[in-house]
DNA sequence: AAAACGGTTGAACAACTGTTCAACTATTTT
DNA sequence: AAAATAGTTGAACAGTTGTTCAACCGTTTT
């Protein structure tokens, strides 16, 4: 998808203010990191993931506590493990038949501190 | 879904350590909040929707100006401010034939902005 | 009053996403 | 060496989501 590329398609109404548009132009981040940070919210805008992120914060946990904390099969908390470890939310350590996975960060925890403070008002 | 339920659908593993379960059943937030959390990112991860709140952050602005700025349908703005309305991430003034649009808070504006920092490690 | 324009909306469609299922690997136990 | 267990993976399926399209409403212009 374009977005707010200098020669834009345009759209099928005309442009009412296009000093306001110029100036916005400019103030706008870079596309890419727009794509980077809907693709981060993304990763967060999953309740399984959210819920091991919670469980996996502090004591790092094995894949089959997690499923059975979250009530779920090995395979979907497996899948999601993937997701989080592709986008570096998530460390793991293997030992014997497990592996240990804990928040890679205390980045997200402030991140998911400052959303639940929003959702609680 | 059911998510960490004192009596959960059991996965089809053993528990390996009851009592880290146990404990970290204990400390698990609310059900209730992870959804309203994993909600609230969903809102955020679309590039689109994340487009409009920086446009319209600061300055307010028309729909049909937003849709030139991001080379979009005046539909397909619409339909993201709606959803941006809905969850009260936005307000509204009309004025004549216009809808001018600017975020509802700081809050969100703090939120992205520690994302932002996330990302650009 | 009619035409024009900004904005909204519902239905439809394509693209994406999360879980299930079955098969598989690797480590440990017997 | 065989069986058991923890974890991973790809395909398939159902449910969700974002854009398009066409029709519509409300305000302003002529």
């Amino acid at each position: 998808m374009k977005i707010y590329e200098k020669n834009a398609p345009l759209c099928e109404c005309e442009e009412i203010h296009a000093d306001i548009i110029e100036k916005k132009r400019e103030e706008m981040p870079d596309e890419n990191t727009l794509y980077d940070l809907s693709d981060f919210f993304k990763i967060l805008g999953d309740s399984t993931r959210v819920s091991i992120l919670f469980a996996i914060d502090g004591e790092p946990m094995c894949v089959c506590d997690i499923a059975n904390l979250l009530g779920m099969t090995k395979s979907a908390v497996s899948h999601q493990l993937k997701i989080l470890r592709q986008s570096d939310l998530v460390t793991y350590r293997k030992s014997g038949k497990n592996v240990y996975y804990t928040l890679a960060d205390d980045h997200v925890r402030d991140i998911i501190e400052k959303a639940l403070e929003h959702i609680k008002e």
